[in-house]
Parts: structure tokens; C-alpha cells; sequence
DNA sequence: TTTTATTGTCTACATTTGAGACAATAAAAT
DNA sequence: ATTTTATTGTCTCAAATGTAGACAATAAAA
């Protein structure tokens, strides 16, 4: 969040990401802290410049909260019901950190400007976390990765984003086939079929999961992967980008 | 369209609603011409007051701008690259109508109001043609029911809405049983297969679209409709709202 | 050389989907 | 009264797809 001004930004419009990463067989998601008492934890967010598209907007503060970039992402759904504001949150926020908040961080315009009712509009994001490092900025105190069925409690109304954020995922992995884009460049069978389990909450059958996969024929088969356990290697595969 | 203060709405965001019904065997959507020279149609649009959520705007707007009301309404997408704007159109308007135009309908400070970049959520409404009356409002000269497949031309992008509200009717039409929304109380099975049929653009093998639909389970079977044709007469059915 | 754990694939079976056929029937034509 | 016509409702069979069990292949340890 940088410090908003009323001529930069389009009034009351927000963009709130939701980042998937799959890591130790979980689907997680990015929750940065901020750095203030009282354990605050919000999806990145920001404004929309008047120059720039919501998109370019969204991949911008992506990388601005972030550092991540060049990524799949896409909108999922606006939440703009009335009440909506984070005006109870800053104000518990400021009551928590009286004495090292002076005026440094909110004057009053500022804190008039931010507090208004705002409609948000829902991206989600999904990373490979193998190639990001996730970097966190001034105003967090951390960024850490957390498991999407464990998630801290978040303010406002983040938490039904992230679920709402999920459900959509559910529904456009096939479709879309962008089930690649949280696992690295080349992965075992294995590896998708836990992250389809990971994603969906429920097991898949070993056979009839690898037919699946294979029948979309979007793989290519690489080399064997000699993990050194005593077993047959896997093979590894590559999602053939011809088909995105 | 009102005379919109920046009191009370929230800037430069707004709602755009396109409206299915079906009548003539055919898909059509609902879209006001403006009372101006020069051919303007335009979706069905308004402005979000602070006091209010989303929802509850597009329905408000839809009322306002058409008389609908009660009926299903969903948000499909948000709008929103950088140079979109309604300058041009509205330039070109008030260059055309310049004898009409005194100062009556913008004022300079409206005229700048409504002319910034906006960001618009699309909202696309399912109706009963039978049961709703079009009613237009004193900015449009006429409001008529368009084939979706030859829409007049429409100011910006919403053409592009209009697809993009076409696409998303079709994944959710199964998966979210909404057809019967556009079709009468009770209907025979070929109405809903035309139905359908234009919504998809395509034809349906009718023995097995009957099958698939009676399969689904949501319908009741009422007594036969009796047309005078010389043939057997089909049955009526009406949808279950306790599937909805 | 045997054992162990896991992979890749095959087959058998069940379910769903697609295409053709046909009896039922409302009213017109004979 | 009987035949004809157009359309409806449903059945059957084949094809495609999905599901479950089985088993050979194999990398490394025992």
C-alpha cells in the first residue's frame, strides 16, 4: 500500500490477490503480515492507476506487494457489498500501535481517503515457488505461504475471497489446463495427481487419474527421474506449451 | 442515466447489464436506443450509490432504466482497460444534437464527471419475456428486443460484453439449471429445446435431450397441451423450485 | 539373488452418451 | 368410420467414457 492519492488512483476500486503456490504436497496461499501489533494479516492489495488497465494494474501490484511477476492471473469475481470497508480494521489497527504511530504513517486525508467504502475486484494468481521468491515490503512484518484449508484469520472479508478464489480454480483446472503453472517445468505423475488431490481435497485413482492426463495429450514424456529410492523410476513429463 | 452527483456515487465505476429473453424461437437482448440523432444504443447502465452494495445497484439500475424487476441477475466480468472511456461517444453525441443540446443535459462539470475512465462490473439478467414489460426511460427514444446474433452496433465495448455474457450463460446453464428462467411458467419440452438450441447455436438430437433433461430430475410433469395440431399433443412441464 | 516399493499399463466391468427405430396419438383428410 | 399425417415419448443397441482390479516392469536395498 502505497500512500494513496485522490488523483492517481480511481476512488473506491481496489485489487485483491489471492496467490496460489503448491509446495510439500499443499496448496497454499501468499498471506503477508503487516508490520504492526496485533497481528494483521491481509491479501496484497493496491489501487488502479487512472493510466493503466485492471490487469496491468493487478500484475503490478502483484510484483509491488510481492516481487512476483510474469505469472497466470486472472479475475474471479468483484465483492462490493455496502458496508464494505477496512475502516473498523484501521481504526483497531492505529488504537494497537498509539505510541509508534505519530502522523507518520496516516494523516487524516489519507486515513479519510482509504477508509471509504470500497469494491474490490478478485484476482487470482498461480506460481510456480520454485522460480519466486516472495519479498516482502516496508509495511509487512512478514510474507509466509500457508496452507489454503489453514489459513490465518484475515481481515475483512479475505477469507471468503480466498474461498471464493478456490472454487474457482476448481472449476476452470481442466478446462483451462493451468494446473501447470504451480508445478516446475518438468514434474512426475505423481506430482499432479497430488496436486489435483491438494487442490480438490480428495484422492484420485492412481490408473485411471494417469489415463486421464494422458489422454488430454498436452504432456510430453522426458527422461526417467532416478530419485534413488528403491523402486521403479518415474518418468518425467513437460506440459506442451503449444497447448496453452 | 441520472444527472450523477459526485456525492453519492462511487466515481468512475459503474454497471452494465445485459438482458437475455427469449421469444420467436430466439435468443435476444434487451437494448435501449438513446433519444438523440445519430443511432446511439447503449446497454442498460447506471452508477453505484455508496449506501449500496452491487447487487443491489444492478438491480436498482435494471428497474430504473427498464421496469424489470425479481427476476435472475448475476455479475459475469468487470470491464476495465485503461482507455475505456465514453468521451468519444458522447463528444460525437453532443456534436450531432447541437441544435437540441442547450446547456439542458450536461453541465460542464457532468460532462467531465461521466466522460472520465471507467471501470465497468457486467451483469447479465435471465427474463420471462411474458411477464416483464420493457419500459423505456426518458433518455431513450425506443427499447427493443435484439437476436443476440444481430445486435445493433453499441457504443464502446459492449458488444464485447454482450459475448462475454453469452459465453458465461452457456457454462452455467446446466451446471446452474437457470434456463427455466427464461421461459414461461410451463413450457413443453421442445420449447426448452429450442431454448437450448439458440442459446448454443447449435442442434440437439431430440430424444436424447429429452432423456438428458428428464434424467436431471428438476421437472414436473403437468397434463398435455392440447395446440389443435394434427398430431400428438405434447406434455407441459414446470421446473421444481426446490432445485433452484 | 531375493525382496520391497512404486510405476506403467492392461483388462474386465459399469455407466454414460449417441443414433436409430417404433408405437402412441391428436386432428385433418378421406 | 377409417386412413393419413405430423409429432411425441420411449425403447434398444452400439459406442464412448469412466471405474476398479490385476500384474508385469524395475530401481535399489536386503
Amino acid at each position: 500500500m502505497h500512500s494513496p492519492s485522490e488523483q492517481d488512483y480511481i476512488e473506491q476500486l481496489s485489487i485483491d490477490c489471492v496467490i496460489f503456490g503448491y509446495q510439500d504436497s499443499q496448496l497454499n496461499v501468499l498471506v503477508p503480515k503487516l508490520n504492526f501489533k496485533g497481528d494483521f494479516c491481509a491479501l496484497p492489495s493496491g489501487f488502479i492507476y487512472q493510466s493503466e488497465g485492471i490487469d496491468q494494474a493487478a500484475r503490478r501490484i502483484l510484483e509491488e506487494r510481492t516481487g512476483i511477476k510474469d505469472i497466470y492471473l486472472e479475475q474471479f469475481r468483484v465483492f462490493g457489498d455496502s458496508p464494505r470497508t477496512n475502516k473498523s480494521f484501521l481504526e483497531r489497527l492505529i488504537q494497537l500501535n498509539e505510541d509508534e504511530l505519530g502522523d507518520q504513517h496516516f494523516n487524516r486525508k489519507e486515513f479519510d481517503w482509504i477508509t471509504r467504502r470500497f469494491v474490490s475486484i478478485g484476482y487470482y494468481a498461480l506460481v510456480d515457488v520454485n522460480k519466486v521468491v516472495p519479498k516482502k515490503t516496508g509495511i509487512d512484518e512478514s510474507i509466509n505461504w500457508y496452507p489454503v484449508r489453514a489459513l490465518p484469520e484475515m481481515i475483512m472479508d479475505h477469507a471468503e475471497m480466498v474461498q471464493s478464489a478456490l472454487h474457482t480454480l476448481q472449476l476452470n483446472l481442466d478446462e483451462k489446463l493451468i494446473a501447470f503453472n504451480l508445478l516446475p517445468e518438468t514434474f512426475t505423475m505423481r506430482d499432479l495427481q497430488e496436486l489435483y488431490e491438494s487442490i480438490f481435497d480428495r484422492a484420485f485413482p492412481r490408473n485411471n487419474f494417469q489415463k486421464k492426463i494422458l489422454d488430454l495429450d498436452v504432456l510430453e514424456r522426458l527422461e526417467k527421474k532416478f530419485t534413488g529410492a528403491a523402486n521403479k523410476a518415474p518418468f518425467l513429463y513437460r506440459f506442451r506449451k503449444e497447448n496453452a
